[in-house]
DNA sequence: AATTAAATTTAGACAAAACTAAAAATATTT
DNA sequence: AAATATTTTTAGTTTTGTCTAAATTTAATT
């Protein structure tokens, strides 16, 4: 599996989570940031590999063994990000773009050791699930913020949206992974959420709310 | 700079400390197991982005920038290589490999984080010299065992052929880094060497003899 | 149902990095 | 110094992954 490979394969992964019944070629080609008549190119290579299976015009789906390959990928990339954050104090809005390169690198033995020397760690700096060796993946029950309805209280366990924009805008709210969030007053005119965030209250927009996961 | 790319930049450094006066393109070709024909194709590239000084036919040496380069690379290197060993218990045996695909992660940030969170190494867990940050290399002197006159007493500070089957050889005999080694006596016939691991007698060959630095 | 729009695929081209085979330059022998 | 051997370079292909432009298929409107 090239590296280009590996990046189609997970980019596939993450989009079939939303749409199941087939990945089209342009969300693909969105995510890569390349254009369709290249994922074309590749789709016939990875079904050729039998990682996916391809109709033309119908879309593309994981194989058995592509989504397995796939949540390698995903698991590579959430340890890393793991590490970076444990180990070498990175911030979670820094990790993301390194654990890109990071999760191609291909030991067992490495990632496995990696994982042992983290403590098997289920959740990455994001709050997403990291797969065992196995591409088991442990799922939480969780909502996003603007589901919840007035006067009740939550905890934020994880973000829709990672990019380094939004996570910084959430450390200039305080708000991170264990944020105990109240829920006071929902604005249905603008859609604005008045929140308590650890004892203080806060006004969330609803681009906000509809990022934030919460228990 | 891609990693093919970085692979010759590597390549050529270690070749110029042999042959400072210029590399040949068959020695680099030997040493990436490509053809000379591909080798001449990526000096002209290189010579184009002004890492080396290349002259048809003369062989190439590093420019200053090259130079740089290359030993950004070296540590990048070495730096996994220690955190493979002091973080996830892999031997020295295991890691060259592995360190290969680190070694061309480039965030400056990363490195030099993992820089102090291994504790500022000088050497990798092959005995060889960490470069710093501005590729600044603190040399120490160190001799081949072969080289050693009968009777001294030396320590074991690091080995020129880092091949997985030496090492573990040289586990097998016991020897380490920092291991004491007596030489007690030289044979001129066949340049088998006697001499006191650690308290223990041992014979070793002129092949291992040339591949142990001691200091 | 016919037309228009959007999504997808095909056809043909290109750059990177490799290869083989042949030509040219340099080194080594005789 | 001439002949031979070795090293290196050139010329022409190949593979991978990308691109643009054009053709085709599917979806959405009138
Ligand atoms: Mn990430
Ligand atoms: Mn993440
Ligand atoms: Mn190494
Ligand atoms: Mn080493």
């Amino acid at each position: 599996m090239t590296i280009s490979e590996e990046n189609y394969l997970k980019v596939i992964y993450h989009l079939s989570l939303v749409s199941p019944k087939g990945v089209n070629t342009n969300a693909i080609a969105g995510m890569l940031d390349t254009k369709a008549s290249s994922v074309t190119d590749m789709l016939k290579k990875l079904a050729e590999k039998d990682v996916v299976t391809y109709k033309k015009y119908q879309g593309v789906s994981l194989t058995n063994n592509g989504l397995l390959q796939a949540k390698k990928i995903v698991r590579r990339h959430r340890l890393w990000e793991v590490f970076l954050v444990e180990k070498l104090q990175f911030t979670w809005d820094e990790v993301h773009e390194i654990a890109e390169e990071l999760e191609h690198i291909k030991s067992e033995k490495l990632i496995n050791s990696l994982d042992a020397y983290l403590d098997f760690p289920a959740f990455d700096p994001h709050g997403d699930p990291i797969p065992n060796e196995k591409g088991e993946i442990k799922k939480q029950e969780k909502q996003l913020l603007s589901e919840m309805p007035t006067g009740v209280v939550c905890k934020c366990v994880g973000v829709k949206d990672s990019s380094a924009d939004f996570l910084q805008y959430l450390d200039k709210q305080k708000i991170t992974l264990g944020s105990e969030i109240k829920i006071l007053e929902k604005e249905t005119f603008d859609e604005l959420i008045k929140v308590e965030v650890d004892a203080k209250e806060v006004i969330l927009s609803n681009k906000i709310a509809v990022n934030l996961y919460v228990q």
